[in-house]
RNA sequence: GCGGGUGUAGCUCAAUGGUAGAGCGCUAGCCUUCCAAGCUAGCUACGAGGGUUCGAUUCCCUUCACCCGCUCCA
């Protein structure tokens, strides 16, 4: 079992990402992408809304609110679920469930359901329900561990002005299904995606961001016809497959999981997991979730979610074949993918970072040879800008500027001498081969542009 | 929330009851025409509060934050 030391140490010093709130000594679970990392995440997210909404037949880009009406979480389960009243056994430290500790102890007779924490808990202390796995009576009082945020709108603290801030973004998709399914003239099957953040109020540490209270979710949520669900759902496993693959991740560090228990909604659901240095875990999951979430936000709402088709003049509720991808996570898995330490020749070790050039932050380094040629160079630096990222260093020897660009992934280094004076001339070198061509400064963006594509 | 651990420079580490050093990095200058060269100069730290003490970065208490484990995890 590894760690993500190296990438976290990486990130810090070269401005991929820094730890969240940091003069203050930081906040747990919480990151800053910083200058190099947002331009990675950026690109992740635009390679990830390309292949999944741009290249896509019949699939549609929203972004919906993180603030939703409540109504909408008792709908999907959330409220209900996240809302769990537990206590902590103070000799052995576990933790349990008040209300199942009722239930089990009244045999089924008391619903804990209609008691608040305080009826909870002094039927507890009346009736002497002790700790199921040391016998001890010693508890903490109830907490309720939800693991929705939530806040409270407008100026007074009432319980109906509370709001949630979503725990997953998908429920966005749901309730505009309707409206994208009329405005987009859209016939099933069809697609909605979306890239947005959750929140979650987890308890547990994160291993860097692979577990963070606050996290971006990329989602495609696919409505078709239930006997095509199947065909449907095995497609996207394979296209969720295909898109990780095209980043240029190794085919042995992926892997299918299949789930043995599935959510109450879920017909079949199957991640993809990552062998990231603390080992296998999640990286992406595809659900059949049949028309769970749309007959429960009819029943809810009071509105039909049902779909007339017009080519059979049959009125259903589709299914949905959802596919979710952590933002932050897949740009984990893609920097741990990429990092590589390269034995040099001369005995050295260079730090690489082997990102496929379509996502890498910067695309070119203008590294003038010499200090008294920036005037050249910083030409060069504003013709590039216009069509990528491109970021200059003159600081140092060429040498030491090439592994600052391989530290962060630059795919080309131009590097400007005195014959670039004479006859326009520049060299360009490959991050990954380290081979150094000559080409023409009008060549540069041609020839970027074409080894940059996605 | 519980148990354990940790807090000194951007990073990795040191020393010390008399207010702190190194390496790497970074900045500037010199030199330098393609893979972490050299020389010179410079920047930057004892998490916070309180106590003991003539004097605390060091000892004690509290607090804050982080890390590991437990718990939780649609």
């Amino acid at each position: 079992m590894g760690n993500f030391d190296k990438i976290v140490n990486l990130s810090k010093n070269r401005g991929f990402i820094f730890p969240g709130s940091d003069i203050y000594d930081g906040l747990a679970n919480t990151w800053d992408y910083g200058p190099v990392g947002v331009e990675l995440k950026n690109n992740i997210k635009r390679a990830w809304w390309k292949k999944f909404v741009q290249e896509a037949h019949n699939s549609f880009g929203i972004d919906a609110d993180i603030f939703m009406n409540s109504k909408v979480w008792d709908a999907s389960g959330h409220t209900a679920s996240f809302s769990d009243p537990k206590m902590d056994c103070k000799n052995c430290k576990t933790r349990h469930r008040a209300d199942n500790l009722i239930e089990e102890h009244s045999k089924g007779k008391v619903n804990p359901d209609l008691m608040t924490n305080e009826e909870m808990e002094n039927y507890i202390k009346e009736h002497h329900i002790c700790c199921p796995k040391c016998g001890k009576c010693d508890w903490t009082p109830i907490r309720n561990f939800n693991l929705m945020f939530s806040t409270s709108r407008g100026v007074t603290d009432e319980s109906q002005n509370l709001i949630y801030l979503r725990p997953e973004t998908a429920q966005g998709e749901f309730v505009n299904f309707l409206n994208v399914q009329r405005s987009m003239r859209a016939k099933v099957p069809f697609g909605i995606a979306q890239i947005g953040k959750a929140f979650r109020n987890e308890v547990t540490p994160g291993n860097f961001t692979f577990r963070t209270i606050e996290f971006e979710q990329m989602e495609h949520q696919w409505f078709c016809r239930a006997d095509e669900s199947m065909k449907y759902y095995e497609e996207y496993k394979k296209k969720a497959m295909d898109f990780l693959l095209s980043l240029g991740f190794s085919a042995e560090h992926l892997r299918f999981h299949d789930h043995d228990k599935l959510a109450h909604y879920a017909k079949a659901a199957s991640d993809i997991q990552y062998l990231y240095p603390i080992g296998w875990e999640e990286l992406n999951g595809i659900h059949h979730r049949g028309d769970w979430d749309l007959s429960r936000h009819q029943e809810f709402s009071g509105k039909s979610m049902s779909y007339l088709d017009p080519y059979t003049n049959e009125r259903y509720i589709p299914n949905v074949i959802e596919y979710s991808i952590g933002a932050d996570r897949l740009t984990l898995a893609i920097m741990c993918e990429a990092y590589d330490e390269e034995k040099l020749d001369n005995g050295e070790t260079r730090v690489v970072m082997h990102f496929h050039p379509a996502i890498a932050p910067y695309k070119v380094a203008i590294l003038p040879l010499q200090k008294n040629l920036s005037e050249k160079a910083t030409e060069i630096y504003s013709k590039l800008s216009k069509y990528f990222m491109v970021t200059y260093d003159e600081a140092g020897s060429i040498g030491k500027r090439y592994r600052r660009q391989d530290e962060i992934g630059t795919p080309f280094c131009v590097t400007i001498d005195f014959e670039t004076l004479d006859d326009d001339t520049v060299t360009i070198r490959d991050r990954d081969s380290m081979e150094q061509i000559r080409l023409k400064i009008d060549e540069l963006v041609n020839y970027i542009s074409e080894k940059v594509k996605f």
